[in-house]
DNA sequence: TTCTAATCGAGACGGTACGTCCCGTCTTGCC
DNA sequence: GGCAAGACGGGACGTACCGTCTCGATTAGAA
């Protein structure tokens, strides 16, 4: 809530940005995402769909890149983060990587999440949002995974955590994002496995 | 070399692209690639930079998309596949390891690799392009060193191989091109030990 | 007023296109044709002595062409036509020549009547402009002026009407625009003259 | 034959225009010029219809204007000149008048007449030609007519040529050139007497 | 006949301008 | 004040010609 945490602010003295309009502009924003994927999708298209004035647009987010990345936040976070645990590493980790693969197979994380970590190259803040507010959690989650099954004794204390986490998350990941690739439950049963032996060998 | 394998053609009677200026267009790209990144790049400021009218861009590329997509691949290509194999799991891993890693520290890569991937979304031509010459000369390499594994015994037989592959190369992959985090020698140390775990457990 | 009449529209809750702008634009292209010619003025050129981008110049004109046939027109037009008449024929051709030789001597004419006279060859709409804005008028006040001398008694009613135009304009306009010669009042004196005889010989 | 006398240049050495390719150029620029008008021909179209490299055409003239120039030239003056007189004052005249309405109508000077008068504005080698080589013949027939006629007494002998000249020469000329409109024998007959009329009147 | 030098075709080259598209800002009048 | 509409300055896109330059192949006069 960075941006545009004043959007539901309830009053201030006359000007209050108008939910109705906010929601109409996120609707069109995906809608023309969905179509045409990041870099092609034009603010005049989005206003256009929306009915709106462009200027409301930048009333609300100071530039493209921040709008569409608000978008992919929220909507991923709304996804609720793959949040920890319950009992044995095995099922613990199962259970995020099925979470993950259903996160990273939603159409705006497919149509627009490489377009923002192009754009994060140059936009210091959308990278920040982007590593904070989306990859943070996940990595949160992971982390707390480890770190149960160490205290259950599944895992050495000594394990790599940086290292394990990406374990954890890099195959799906990269399989997803970049080579644009399904994933079935096989994968992740095999998957789980393999990644288990390899914590545990972490001596 | 598929859209300018003629620029070399050696001559026939007539109007050749010249190498000279194929060559300074090629450099005044990169350097203009290193400074502003790939969605940012100007033709031009290519042409500008190189000395060039932009017609001459043209004439050897259809499209910005394509020139840098083709100067990314030349590159990537030219710092040689990371071919396979000498003698054990073990040192074949850490080797492939250590050549991605610096294969993906190169700033070519840091600079536009991410923005090539957005790209090719929407550019079945591009996405051809990374997959099949930048992708795959590696999962190549990565499949030849399991599949010699697999020979003399050290894994199993039934490995899921598409996966293996994934092991190797996710990791690193995801850590430099999205979290743009460096990677020491421990890290590849401790990842190697861990990912020949995970192998050697895929029953 | 075609392509533009809408550009003083009064208001209508947004995007006008604003007479500041519009004069901006209209002095500028003017400074611009008087010094370097219709053909070679550039919308670039335009653009930029107005301060103003490209798009601007191509929400008012839909082309270059359009664009200086209006300004022309417009100075033209708004040179009045000469209209017509007061006593007898010879006050009234004199006075006719004398404002035809003003008009045409208007450096904007100079410049670009020709290059108008050119492009218009092969675009119908323009040529539609010239003859019915510019021409058309010219020749009505001829034509009242022969009408009314016809009337009075002076020239024979039989008179071949558009050949005593002809007789009237033609041998201005071909000098000045032609010859890009210089007319003295001398001259003017003795075609008043001239010209009185011919067409009271039209029997 | 300014810049091209050397074209038929028997022999010098070795290298020599050749005719047949000079020939096929004219050729091609004429078909150009008529399918095209004298602004949107361009010399890659007429090199390419020629058959011919494009520097061949630069070996012959040094520019567009320059060759459009003389080729109207070559064919207005190939289209002898209206040279003058036989008997009396009227029949010169319609004589004259016919003779300069049917080079008036040759689609070349319909095509780019207009455009090279244009042209000449800003390129004092093309108005030269265009006054000494196009313009000024005709004017000296007209000259000679009244010269001859003067001789005879049947013009007073201080008539002023230039406007005589203007007379002869204006109507038509700016009709067919200005309005392109169509001259028939009538308006010829009339025109004849009238013109006859007006100079004799010249006091 | 052989030599030799300019012409030839083809078309690449550096440039300039075209008309289009989109960004993020600004302007106008309504609610 | 927000809002719809859309004009604004700016800048890049890919195209079309201009007149020049670069090739190797051809052509004919001179030796």
């Amino acid at each position: 809530m960075t941006t545009t945490e004043n959007r539901t602010r309830p009053a201030n003295g006359g000007g209050v940005l108008r939910k109705k309009v906010t929601d109409a502009i996120i609707e069109a924003a995906l809608a023309e995402v969905a179509k045409t994927g990041y870099a092609r999708t034009s603010m005049d298209a989005v206003a256009r769909r929306a009915g709106v004035g462009k200027a409301t647009l930048y009333r609300r987010w100071p530039s493209k890149q921040t709008m569409l990345a608000e978008l992919i936040r929220d909507k991923v976070t709304e996804a609720l983060p793959p949040m920890p645990a319950t009992s044995a590493l095995s099922t613990d980790l199962r259970e995020l990587l099925v979470t993950l693969r259903d996160q990273l197979s939603h159409p705006l994380v497919t149509r627009i999440g490489t377009g923002l970590l192009a754009e994060a190259t140059h936009d210091a803040t959308l990278d920040d949002l982007l590593q904070n507010e989306v990859a943070a959690p996940r990595r949160a989650a992971a982390h707390a995974i480890l770190q149960n099954a160490i205290t259950r004794g599944e895992l050495p204390p000594n394990l790599n955590m940086e290292m394990g986490i990406d374990l954890l998350i890099a195959p799906l990941a990269f399989r997803m994002l970049m080579l644009k690739s399904p994933i079935d439950d096989q994968y992740i049963e095999t998957l789980t496995r393999s990644i288990e032996a390899a914590l545990k060998a972490s001596s």
